[in-house]
DNA sequence: TCGTTTTACTAAATCGGTTTAGTTGATTAA
DNA sequence: TTAATCAACTAAACCGATTTAGTAAAACGA
């Protein structure tokens, strides 16, 4: 198999490379009818492709964008990649995808590797702890988009979920269910302006409702090493709470199990509100009401301001909020 | 920012660029040990990294493979796609990855784009409707590895798994349960290997226990048109089947809904048991029991087949299977 | 001692495009 | 009528590596 290239082409039509290089890049200021249709003509014949690592090499552009996450594998994420690459893919790019684990080391690791492959861009769900990285990346003309997780607020392009609005939504529909006490579980909030943004919606849900918080109700959870306190003895302590709103799946995950092993039934003994949709929620013993995201439209809110600023249609700093909704299903009742 | 290339290194060396690529591909044949210093340390002080397009220009190998599949956002496919991907980077190598969403098309289409890209070689779980266009490509010197689906059995690399053991286990374990009529649902074979051979695997366990098989037990659902029949009202029919057999998470699905609808109970008016596991089964109102597939084992083992061909370590015709295993939950009761 | 190897390197071609700086002949303006 | 402009191309440099063919000096063999 003899792979067919440019010169081929520019013999077939009796032109030089040059011309043919200028109709394969659409510039037919000057260029006579008939040797454009000689052209398409060889081309068609010949069934010629242009060959994109060379064209890469010359133009130092690749038509293709990085990705950086921490598991694909993930609910939130896979359907996230998926909106990033079908955007991607519908205009003419490609799409490597880097996953971290959760480990800041392999986040920067991803982000060298991506630069050094000359992708023309970077989409990162960032962990936060790389950000000096990010910037230096920026400055020398690598444009980065952040999706999903807000950290100190200077990120200057970011696509997330209105995690306020969602919290808010949760708590003020507990409160109108007639919840005094419900208990926030989260993951330390640390510089990460996401979390705080969901207890800031938490927060101005009880004003809302004329009610200040308890801040032992405040409780965290961590990746490694599971809750810092027991959901479970909890409920059999002083004024328990009467309902737990979990920040993320991973946590809610973690309640259920603890809450089964524990005997508690939901909604009789505590309501149960999670952050993050839940796949096949409605074959639950108790199916969760959920605030839901929309990680495939975040995902192509991402690309199309990554694939703006690559094509200068956009450089000012942009922050997209992606609405949350309520799906009520039967882990809430009243107190 | 100017980036540093090879030349940069071969003048900070004092040596020509030649030796320097030597150097960097390591033939050190003939390399003086303070000339092999010497350019080290300018690669250490310039910090240089060689530009992979360049390289692939020349040398015609891209470094990178290409994955076809149907959907990421699939459970067994984003695991599957998570082991490629782990495997291919561990060894150098970037992953691509395409969605046909189902369609032949699509996946016709996925197939030229890569082969365009100049991938080294690709993964694909294929419809089985391309096979003239795989073998051209195969035959034309691009590696190509199948997984998950396995067709007219002329495929040359193929990791899967076991379908037969799997579908014999559960079936296996349902006779033994006292079910004398075990409802398989599938879709229809066509020319879809793997299916039949579940269905042989329903078969010979059906023998092992000197049964036959009515034909009226197996039944079909269609991707886009759902069940050819009502599974709920199979039940209410004469000689109903005690038990259903579902052939993927898709069929399991749909199953549960309609039995809901039907207000069927499980497992008291019927034992389910599903082909791949299901996310957060452990919360369900009956958890299901399920052969198990192992996704991220079959995509370490589908990467490292093709990065075999790649070396040329392997050429001869493979045919991996991974076991899988019964996990049994509460859906499955003696009739 | 002189020719042959071997060692340690380098010049230049190459990969397949893009881009810049011309070139040529026809048209237009003065 | 002649210089200037324009239309329609092309030659050659270039992108940043790899690779082939070749060279000079040192080592070796007879």
């Amino acid at each position: 198999m003899v792979k067919i290239k440019l010169i081929d082409v520019a013999e077939k039509a009796g032109v030089s490379k040059s011309t043919v290089s200028q109709y394969l890049n659409g510039r037919f200021d000057y260029m006579a009818e008939k040797t454009k249709q000689r052209i398409m003509q060889a081309i068609e014949e010949l069934d010629y492709v242009p060959n994109p690592i060379a064209r890469s090499l010359k133009t130092a552009k690749t038509k293709t964008i990085g990705v950086i996450v921490r598991d694909v594998t993930g609910s939130y994420t896979g359907k996230a990649i998926r909106g990033i690459d079908d955007f991607c893919k519908k205009n003419g790019y490609n799409v490597l995808i880097y996953n971290t684990d959760f480990d800041p080391t392999i986040e920067a690791q991803s982000l060298q590797a991506l630069r050094q492959l000359n992708v023309d861009g970077i989409i990162i769900a960032s962990s936060g702890k790389n950000a000096e990285l990010i910037c230096k990346f920026i400055d020398k003309g690598l444009p980065i988009v952040q999706f999903q997780l807000e950290h100190d607020g200077t990120e200057k392009h970011i696509i997330l979920s209105d995690y306020r609005q969602g919290a808010f939504d949760a708590t003020d529909y507990l409160l109108t269910l007639g919840h005094k006490r419900i208990c926030f579980i989260t993951q330390h909030f640390d510089s990460v302006k996401s979390r705080n943004e969901r207890y800031q919606g938490y927060l101005q849900a009880h004003h809302k409702h004329g009610m200040s918080v308890d801040n032992q109700l405040i409780q965290y959870w961590h990746r490694e090493t599971g809750f810092e306190f027991s959901p479970t003895e909890l409920l059999s302590q002083l004024n328990p709470p009467s309902a737990f709103f979990t920040q993320h799946l991973a946590i809610t995950t973690a309640l259920l199990e603890n809450l089964e092993h524990g005997n508690i039934t939901i909604p009789n003994d505590v309501s149960v509100i999670s952050f993050d949709d839940i796949p096949m929620a409605k074959f639950f013993k108790v199916p969760i009401t959920v605030i839901k995201q929309e990680p495939y439209e975040i995902g192509t809110e991402s690309a199309s301001a990554l694939l703006n600023l690559l094509n200068e249609k956009q450089t000012s700093a942009k922050k997209v909020m992606v609405p949350c909704s309520l799906i009520k299903r039967a882990s809430c009742k009243a107190p």
